[in-house]
DNA sequence: CTTTGACCTTATAGTTACTATAAGCTTTAT
DNA sequence: ATAAAGCTTATAGTAACTATAAGGTCAAAG
């Protein structure tokens, strides 16, 4: 009872669609899983909580290359643990600045809609603040 | 004098670039650029106008779905500016639920690097927390 | 006047992280 | 026994571009 699941009971366990845990071996994330004797692929323990890594990783914003990295970090299990901090690091201020841009774009919104006063387009300022030239465009 | 622009110019001129460009007319976003002797692209000012639309809408947020319609309902000038505004609702919202998702990825992280005392990935949290049961996966 | 370099053209493939679809085999349930 | 559910593979599609190749054009410099 070492193998208890196969992709879809794996999928269930990790709220992961059985595609995407194909893609994820396919890719390299997950290693090639081992097969019973009809070829159905079979998961230990072990690999769901691999998977469930691969996955939080992922809900907190690491690219799958990230995420291949951490888990090789992972594995050399001697290494300093700042290697993995400075992951998180550079991660923690890429979101940050994701967070300005949004908060950005939406006073930016804000303001636009703002400039809606229910009447026809032709008199519509949205339309216009959209197209202009006041504002730097990326 | 009325087709100003080469793909190039107008690239600098809308801080685009002329893959982007003709990316915009290839998928309709932009109409098909009218031609010179030798074939080469000419654009006028009011096409910049509307390129600069694109990419204002671009930088906000809007999908280029997104912008095809926006561009529609400015074409019919009489319709109510409601429509319009709807949109930037929409869009605002999704915006804020964008920050939300963020800050919470933030505080993850956040208490992730608490996390790292400094010693051999062994015993480093980080990597068991990214793999723990105990939150949500999405 | 020619040549070099910058700029234009098209078409095709690659990127990220999946999702969708098709065609077919296996296992489970009725 | 048969049908539904679940597994297999391979291929193509998604968003919004970017990169590359192979070639035509044009302005300036030698």
């Amino acid at each position: 009872m070492n193998k208890k699941f196969t992709v879809g009971q794996l999928a269930t366990a990790t709220g992961t669609k059985p595609v995407t845990i194909r893609y994820y071996e396919k890719v390299g994330v997950l290693p090639s899983a081992s097969r019973d004797e009809s070829g159905y692929r079979r998961y230990s323990v072990a690999e769901r909580d691999r998977l469930l890594f691969i996955r939080r990783s992922r809900a907190l914003g690491f690219s799958l290359d990230d995420i291949r990295e951490l888990l090789e970090l992972a594995d050399q299990t001697e290494d300093s643990c700042a290697a993995v901090d400075a992951k998180v690091q550079v991660q923690l201020s890429e979101i940050r600045r994701r967070i300005e841009d949004l908060r950005a774009m939406e006073n930016e919104l804000k303001r636009l809609s703002a400039c809606c006063n229910g009447g026809v387009i032709e008199e519509c300022r949205i339309i216009e603040s959209l197209s202009g030239r006041s504002t730097t465009v990326k």
